[in-house]
DNA sequence: GTCTATAAAGAGATAGAC
DNA sequence: GTCTATCTCTTTATAGAC
């Protein structure tokens, strides 16, 4: 009757070690189905099954449903603003840490897409505690973007006649929402999208006056 | 007990004569709580209140929740489609009329920014049969804007080295899902944003040589 | 056209054996 | 660490009175 992960509601004291304490999958497996289903309607029972196991086993690894959805979140994020973070580290230049940024950002929603779509639509089903806590995490990775994109303007880098509010909406939205389409089996990879987003990003779809 | 809807599951033989025999309201406020819930969280009952009537009483005006849910996807795209082909309708050179349908497509989808955002996340709660229905429609105007691009190719406007089906989702992304940021009461309207969303996917964000 | 009452099914979560 | 069994609550949808 004990249970691993004790600790407060809204605490990941440690992320890791929750996780690692899952059954193997469990986490993803629920990520897919939040995606496919949404959270409300994917049950404890089929939650039990895709990791073998019973729904009621299920309660010996989580203390509830929405545990599960919080830790999707929490990942999700998490994975990003490492990925960003780690990017820019060794960047200087302005206008190359946002595109290194940029790339980082891409790359990791789309590889843990199922994770990251069910963050941006189910973050309305967590607790409110819980989801204080997600939109913390969102809020700090917008305030990285915000100041990459304001460097990047005092660099003259930048344009600044749209307000820097749409700057870093506008670049979110082409970035985030290209899980909601985007298949690993598709005739895009990862890489090639992530450039192709990025470039539309920063010069547009305009032809200019002396392109081929 | 006659039911005035009446009719098959699928068909939505005439949308207009459907919604307006509903009581008025009704499909907003189910759009606002299906957006900020979720449709399967969102109760009959709470469906009920919203209009003033018992959960009982929903039963006489549909035939099931998720008929409600089908009315507003079909509503949405609906309207886009109609905002979208008005707006071409009266333009000829090529450039100028993806921007006309970009302008009408982003002010349809953030005045009907509920009902839009439903249809964007809460197509997975449909009826197999349903959701190939709206599916269509989404795949019909997702068409007509690969055509205004592809025109704006030929036309040497619009950058050939980027795939064209990148072009058009980028586009849609950046259009969709500003609605789930987008606030009527907010520091932007929404000329005043479907102008710079345009202006980023037409230029890019880069500074020019010679801008001011 | 709306009500009350309720049938029928399914959900999340717990208890206790193994 | 997993199972079976089950409690309790909520849900959608219907029936029949008014």
């Amino acid at each position: 009757m004990a249970r691993p992960q004790g600790r407060s509601s809204t605490g990941a004291p440690d992320l890791a070690d929750a996780c690692s304490a899952l059954p193997e999958g469990l986490l993803e497996n629920a990520a897919r189905m939040f995606k496919a289903r949404g959270f409300a309607s994917t049950t404890t029972r089929q939650l039990g099954a895709m990791a073998g196991i019973n729904s009621g086993t299920l309660y010996y690894h989580i203390r509830n449903k929405e545990q599960l959805l919080f830790l999707v979140c929490l990942t999700s994020m998490s994975r990003i603003s490492e990925a960003v973070h780690a990017a820019v580290a060794e960047v200087v230049d302005p206008l190359e840490r946002l595109e290194v940024a940029v790339r980082a950002h891409t790359r990791s929603a789309l590889q843990d897409a199922d994770m990251h779509a069910t963050m941006l639509v189910e973050m309305r089903s967590l607790s409110p505690e819980s989801r204080a806590r997600v939109r913390a995490l969102r809020q700090e990775h917008e305030t990285l973007i915000t100041g990459l994109i304001e460097d990047a303007q005092r660099a003259a880098a930048i344009r600044t006649d749209i307000p820097l509010k749409i700057l870093v909406l506008a670049l979110l939205d082409l970035i985030n929402w290209a899980i909601f389409w985007f298949s690993p089996d598709g005739e895009f990879d990862i890489d090639e999208l992530a450039h192709d987003l990025l470039e539309i990003y920063r010069s547009g779809v305009l032809c200019r006056p002396g392109d081929a």
